[in-house]
DNA sequence: GACCGACCATT
DNA sequence: GTAATGGTCGGTCC
């Protein structure tokens, strides 16, 4: 999942184009490209044929290159931006060796014109562009880089020629595009080293025994760079190895003695000039304003839309609100002597909450800390790099951490605890979490971005980069306190703090602190746990899973295309209509808006109706083909431990509801044999017993009969009996005992429909009954329960009036679609109206429940571990000898996580895989 | 190529 | 008819 590595710029804002330099001392940030390189690139990765005028110029160059422009202006954020192209093929190179770069082929029509068009966009974009004769482009890059770094510049040079690595040092970034335009390799020094084995002044003396084919530069035949890496390291650098090249062993050593010369010459062509005379120096290079105008008229005639739409979002617009952020966050920045981080804990953190920030990596139950900046409500900060930390300031930070009197907040939490519990660390006394206070105030945003919420809780600034990689390789040297990101930390963290205290006012007046800090800040220490622990799989039993699942497909298929005389793709709906109904004459679904509707219930009703072997085939290959995804999904997502940990999302679900990801263990199938296969597959761990699964039965209808009151539904379940026959008894007026299938099928849609927003259209498609059938039975139903509907109309009423629904909890839902006047959204307000409460408070219910249980098992010492949460189900892995005080403390916990006017039922049941613990 | 919406299936 | 995640396909980008 995506890490915390965001970079924050403070203080005032810095637009992009500002001809000034950045503020606070930060190093300038200089982007250099090369031209030709990358619209070369650009060229072949986008089909010309749709990227054209309608004039007929060929513009797929000029968008590609145009568009990691813009992606590298929005993620790296430059002061300083320059591109340099080729002037013709010759350069001082083809002078040495004529062969250099022979054996490209002529650049392609199309490509031709379209660098002109380029030099277009620069001029418009007001960015310098160079070039020089017989140089090429990389030589200008090269000497660029290294004048900027002497001046004090970070530099990041995009280009696809792997010679350019020869540059790279901790000031100087080479982006190197994989494949595409957007997909860029950021290489620092340690990157280089990583991928070739040899520090970046090496990478040219490697390149010259490997050889370059793209420059027509053959290397030494039988010599890959791995022994080439092996040989620079033993000789010490190519001077070294080509001196003592008599001494070489193998077929591999005289491979080299012969090829000398043509070592020396690559080496020759592969160096990178550094002091070419240039017109223009670094500081010549500071960003200007755009000239919109001139931007307008070309991207009309290139017909760039989109690109132009990102473009402007870039840049300061004439839209930013009068009321918009103003000012900045501001902390002092304190760099505490060696073994003095105690002091300053002690000095500046004593009562108010304070600020944290963590950078590193986290995923799948396990991370790793960077760096961590903690923010005083004193105004200062500072950022620390615990792998370079003295043992007694480590010992500092560390207790500070699981100091509970200490006061923490944190924004997204989670992820940071699994790091620091992988460093050995406890934090605790977390007081907030500015995530998850604003997931209660609007539970359902897309996003619970820190730079949005201080924009929008505390009218500020905070220049947010989220890019992902670039700021964490570009931050190497954080032991030096000054460094940008040290300073982006402590501003997040500095942020955090003040946007808890915010936040803090607001969820006051929401009604939701308690549900802060009494049931979802906790609550995510104990799905941090469950992360971390996984559950155990049986890899060998998923591949035979995968193997069966996909003989499976394949059959399916051939059979499929048998019946059909040719092949078809099966998974293409498009494909499958025409298959359908042109070519077989079949009988037309359900309109979709694209035509007509391929899924499984209507290929089964056309199945009824024609019974052509070809649907039997094609719902076999379905179901089939989907197993195999599921199973492939959890093979790639098995760790090192043999066991998979899933991420729980604790801020997506507006109802309150989690959500698991990377995999989803949520909706592991269980309705088809073959699917319970697949549970068959989640095992106890080593060293455990059984895994252990309880689940609350039918919790949503029983909040239901909460919330309305009605005293028959609430007898109904007090009664202990079946409850769709008792509630079809009464519907129908008969002894339950007498209850018809039909009938109690009828009623236990009726059930379910209630708490989904129930329209009498949803019943009759869901029983295959007419509408005013379905009518009719809600009248019925309601005619019984008249408090069921009293609440019902009620629900939405006073969500209406209120804006919001609200579950046990208070966890409220805003739906101002309410009001709409179109009928549609308006209609699909009140559905969810009706719905939030029920599924919310389910939510609710099971989270104190899983609280209740981690508190108890603490409480008795139990070894066993909670694993996962299903909606209604919790799964435990029971230590040896523990099943029965697990299992009579988890039915205790969750039958009493709330107090409701019926009763809670807790079905357990125990086994060694999740399908033999089924119940 | 990258991105996004449509569609489908699962809980 | 609720709430989710995640897969593939196919059109768009121009």
């Amino acid at each position: 999942m995506a890490t915390g590595r965001v970079s924050a710029v403070a203080t005032t804002t810095t637009s992009p184009a500002s001809t000034s330099d950045p503020v606070g001392g930060h190093r300038p940030r200089l982007l250099l490209i090369d031209g030709h390189s990358v619209a070369y690139r650009a060229f072949f990765a986008l089909p010309v044929d749709n990227f054209s005028t309608t004039t007929g110029q060929p513009t797929n160059a000029v968008f590609g290159f145009t568009s990691m422009l813009i992606n590298l202006l929005r993620d790296e954020r430059p002061t300083h931006l320059a591109v340099a192209f080729d002037v013709s093929r010759r350069s001082f190179r083809t002078e040495v060796y004529e062969d250099y770069k022979a054996t490209r082929s002529e650049s392609p029509a199309e490509f031709r014109g379209q660098v002109d068009l380029i030099k277009e966009v620069l001029d418009a974009l007001r960015v310098p562009y160079l070039q020089k004769e017989g140089y090429e482009a990389d030589d200008l890059l090269a000497t660029l880089a290294a004048r900027a770094e002497r001046e004090g510049m970070d530099v990041m040079v995009c280009t696809g020629d792997r010679d350019s690595f020869q540059l790279v040092t901790d000031h100087v970034h080479v982006f190197y595009p994989r494949k595409g335009v957007s997909d860029l390799l950021k290489l620092d020094p340690a990157g280089v080293e990583e991928k070739y084995l040899v520090p970046p002044a090496r990478y040219p003396e490697l390149a010259a025994l490997v050889g370059e084919t793209s420059d027509n530069l053959p290397g030494i035949p039988g010599v890959g760079p791995k022994t080439a890496a092996k040989w620079l390291a033993q000789y010490d650098g190519l001077e070294n190895l080509l001196a003592r090249a008599s001494e070489v062993k193998g077929k591999a050593g005289e491979s080299l003695r012969e090829h000398l010369d043509d070592v020396r010459r690559n080496r020759d062509l592969n160096h990178l000039l550094r002091d070419v005379e240039l017109d223009l120096g670094p500081r010549d290079l500071a960003r200007r304003e755009v000239d919109r105008e001139a931007v307008h008229q070309l991207f009309d005639q290139l017909e760039f839309r989109v690109l132009r739409d990102r473009l402007f979002a870039l840049l300061p617009g004439e839209s930013d609100a009068p009321d918009g952020p103003s000012g900045g966050i501001e902390v002092i920045a304190d760099a505490p002597a060696q073994g003095a981080l105690a002091s300053w804990l002690d000095q500046h953190t004593a009562t108010a909450p304070t600020g944290l920030d963590v950078t590193g990596r986290w995923s799948a139950g396990t991370g790793d800390v960077a760096t961590i900046a903690i923010a005083a409500a004193d105004g200062h900060a500072v950022t620390v790099d615990p792998s370079d930390l003295d043992p007694a300031d480590e010992q500092a930070l560390a207790a500070w951490l699981a100091d509970p009197t200490r006061a923490k907040v944190v924004h997204d939490g989670k992820g940071p605890l699994l790091a620091c519990w992988s460093r050995g660390w406890a934090p605790a006394g977390l007081w907030s979490d500015t995530a998850l206070a604003a997931y209660l105030l609007r539970p359902d945003q897309r996003s619970y971005d820190l730079a949005d919420l201080v924009t929008r809780a505390l009218h500020k600034e905070l220049v947010v980069d989220e890019s992902g990689e670039a700021p964490a390789q570009l931050a190497l040297d954080l032991g030096d306190e000054t460094t940008d990101l040290g300073h982006e930390s402590r501003v997040r963290a500095e942020a955090v703090r003040q946007l808890a205290m915010a936040l803090e006012d607001e969820l006051a007046t929401h009604e939701a602190t308690g549900l802060l800090h009494d049931v979802e800040l906790p609550l995510m220490q104990v799905l941090a746990g469950m992360e971390r622990t996984g559950v155990a799989v049986d890899t060998a039993g998923l591949d035979r899973l995968n193997g069966d699942f996909d003989t499976r497909v394949r059959q399916a298929a051939e059979e499929a295309y048998a019946v059909l005389g040719h092949e078809v793709n099966l998974g293409s709906p498009k494909q499958l209509q025409a298959v359908l109904f042109d070519e077989l004459g079949m009988p037309k679904t359900r309109k979709t808006r694209t035509g007509w509707t391929t899924d499984a219930d209507a290929l089964q009703t056309l199945f009824e109706k024609t019974e052509h072997p070809f649907l039997a085939h094609l719902l076999e290959h379905r179901d089939a083909i989907r197993l195999r995804q599921t199973v492939e999904g959890l093979l790639k997502a098995v760790a090192d431990d043999g066991r998979i940990h899933t991420t729980f999302l604790q801020t997506v679900a507006a109802t309150g509801r989690l959500s698991s990801t990377d995999p989803n263990l949520q909706n592991i199938p269980v309705r088809t044999e073959e699917g319970r296969r697949i549970r068959q597959a989640f095992v106890v761990g080593s060293g455990y017993e059984s895994l252990m699964t309880a689940d609350y039965s039918q919790i949503e209808m029983r909040i239901m009969a909460h919330l309305s009151g009605d005293d028959t539904l609430i007898e109904a379940f007090r009664s202990g009996r079946d409850f769709h026959s008792v509630t079809a008894a009464h519907v129908f007026g008969v002894p339950a005992e007498e209850v018809t299938p039909a009938q109690r099928a009828k009623i236990k849609a009726m059930n379910y429909g209630l708490a989904y927003g129930l329209s009498a259209y949803g019943l009759s498609n869901q029983l295959r009954i007419p509408v005013p059938e379905a009518r009719g039975l809600m009248e019925d139903y309601f005619g019984t329960f008249g408090e069921v509907h009293t609440y019902l109309n009620g629900v939405v009423d006073e969500a209406r009036r209120t804006g919001y629904t609200a579950t046990l909890l208070g966890r409220r839902r805003y739906l101002p679609d309410l009001t709409s006047t179109n009928r549609q959204r308006r209609e699909m307000a009140e559905r969810m109206a009706l719905n939030a409460p029920i599924q919310g408070s389910a939510a609710d219910m099971i989270k104190l429940a899983m609280l209740k249980v981690d508190a108890r098992m603490r409480e008795q010492g139990l070894a066993s571990r909670m694993l996962l949460q299903i909606h209604d189900e919790l799964m435990f892995e029971v230590a040896p000898g523990e099943r029965e005080v697990l299992e009579e403390l988890v039915r205790s916990a969750m039958g009493s996580a709330m107090a409701l006017d019926v009763p809670l039922d807790v079905s357990v049941g125990t086994g060694t895989s999740w399908h033999d613990a089924a119940h």
